[in-house]
DNA sequence: TAAAGGGGTGAAACCGTTTTCGACCCGATC
DNA sequence: GATCGGGTCGAAAACGGTTTCACCCCTTTA
């Protein structure tokens, strides 16, 4: 039972429209009746129903975010940038997960839309071929893409250059004398960073002139049998890989721990890396080496971009953040001892 | 301009008051005009807006909320777990955090209550006393606490035992010949867990007849420099500790972290102890001792115990579920060259 | 045959706001 | 002295739904 703008403006005396223009700024009103109201506000702890004012303006002060996990601190550190930006421009976030199932995107996001949020940020499983968003650009609220990538222009996003970063990753490898350079990837159709990054990888080693190995493409967050499985293909060849580019950090600390099983050691007889930049990599020994993107900034610039687009103060296209190279313990020099070709017959 | 009820019952042909019947199955409907009702719902893509629903039903189905932070993995853990269940249930996720600052936790709930919501989860700084929840019994919607434990009655919560989680660890450094161990916290005013958990630790030491040392009160996510600074002290006795026990489990990365910068070696060394069981504290070397909270479980114990509160099926109470001691490397007898009073003069 | 009952439907009230519109009062202007 | 105009205010109409109520029509029953 808590109090509505009519049992203020009983208690004050006077109409509910009084109460909404003291409340709004929104007229002129007399200093004895402002002060009327506002003590009858004070008394009663009134604070206004936010569904019917929405109701009745439009404006619900509300986006909606989706993300295919919590648990990875990837998502967590953007939401925390889209939240931080959301409260500074005084909005509210609901939230959804979809657990890496983009047949559960849709409905998510009917759910939010039913709310009538202002805008949407998305992070998709694949963002080139979504229906989903087909049918956001036709009818529904404005969206900013977070992570994903679009090759297609007139869709908001906010994002780092997944190939690049890779490509550029794999060449400090290359660097360092690796030419076995495997690519760890969470399963492609959970995600188009993955898939891109991927291509990263394969265009740096077209640049070394090396040849690329076959993708390892494990399941998200498999637990550790199926884990060491997926792997074991890469670890089994006789002209086994010096290191392991991974799709996301998360990752690369799986495999970090399953080399450990295996016996192998990190970065002496094989080097790891992630992408990402979340910030446990850095606490850890071997520290991980990994592609740093901005990831609390791009939740924060994602918001921004929203509410730009909302405003028509910025048109709808990609908006790219710089990432950079985080060396660290887990990459090193390839194996002295173990050129190319030693392992072969 | 999404489609409205009346442009449904326009469509249609008929009332608003039917297209709400065939929706909702409230009333018995013709099968003619429910197949009309239907068609012309398929046809605008129709989806009932919510606010003009919540604000007649008084039903909003939604929850709001309220963590410290996201980045921690513990509150990412329980918010995926709150979400599962509300998902299941219907209820969608309005959400908060505070920064660990606890003059930030009414302003965010009084954004919640605006909105309606039909109930709180809340993971406050001190539950004990605070003047939020006590403004929540008075008038507001039910909530349940996470993490958070209460003496008093008549409130609810979710939580581990904390105090005792931290005895039955310490009672295992104990067992391992530890006999300086220090503990190392969250700023208590940040997290009444962090004190209740070292209370545990005095409990522990007491029965085991040990002195405790001074506690390392430390900034929660403090940059390396001042946590170094931090740690430094309890590091230059001379009557260095041979244990650790952190109160959680990124603390506890931090301190390994901070440890390998001084030189000093886990377990070899001096060991280490955390406290909430993260996933990745699994994959690190050395792995990490700790105790394991059911983080996931909590958030949908937390969940559903708020739908049952909600519909008197349940008291408000505490609800305590289960932890256990997770052993890991980082956990290993008391270095035996290095007996207690080694360092003494 | 009249009354009772029940299924199907629409008109209208209502939820808590904002906002338009018009009414009223006052002092100033012509 | 009537008109004008600005400053205050309240009545009422939205907003998009749900739900009560009354009504109609057709069947059943006395």
């Amino acid at each position: 039972m808590t109090a509505t703008i009519h049992d203020v403006a009983q208690r004050a005396g006077c109409s509910i429209a009084s109460v909404s223009r003291v409340l709004n700024g929104s007229a002129a009103i007399s200093p004895d009746l402002e002060s009327r109201v506002r003590a009858a506000v004070e008394a009663l702890g009134y604070r206004p129903n936010a569904l019917g004012r929405s109701l009745k303006t439009k404006a619900t002060r509300a986006i909606g975010m989706l993300v295919p996990s919590f648990t990875n601190p990837v998502f967590a550190a953007s939401l925390a940038g889209v939240e931080q930006a959301a409260r500074a421009a005084g909005y509210d976030i609901i939230l959804s997960a979809t657990g890496y199932d983009r047949h559960r995107e849709p409905e998510a996001v009917a759910a939010m839309t039913a709310r009538a949020v202002e805008g949407l940020i998305l992070t998709v499983a694949d963002a080139e071929h979504s229906v989903l968003l087909d049918a956001l650009d036709r009818n529904g609220p404005p969206y900013v893409l977070l992570y994903n990538e679009l090759s297609r222009a007139g869709r908001a996003a906010v994002a780092v250059d997944n190939a690049a970063a890779v490509t550029e990753l794999v060449g400090h490898m290359v660097a360092l004398g690796h030419r076995r350079i495997a690519f760890v990837a969470g399963r492609f159709r959970a995600s188009d960073r993955s898939r891109l990054r991927y291509q990263g990888y394969l265009s740096a080693m077209a640049a070394a002139g090396l040849e690329p190995l076959p993708v390892a493409e494990v399941e998200f967050l498999g637990v550790e049998p199926e884990f060491d499985r997926d792997l074991a293909g890469l670890l089994a060849r006789r002209d086994r890989p010096t290191a392991f580019a991974c799709s996301n950090d998360l990752l690369a600390i799986a495999v970090m721990a399953a080399l450990r099983r295996v016996g192998l050691s990190v970065p002496a007889d094989v080097s790891v890396t992630g992408f990402d930049g979340i910030a446990i990599g850095r606490q850890i020994a071997p520290s991980l080496a990994t592609i740093e993107a901005p990831t609390l900034a791009m939740g924060r610039a994602a918001l921004d971009l929203l509410l730009d687009i909302r405003a028509s103060r910025a048109p709808r296209a990609t908006r790219r953040l710089p990432h950079r190279f985080r060396p660290g313990e887990s990459l090193a020099a390839a194996p002295a001892c173990n050129p190319a070709g030693a392992w072969q017959a």
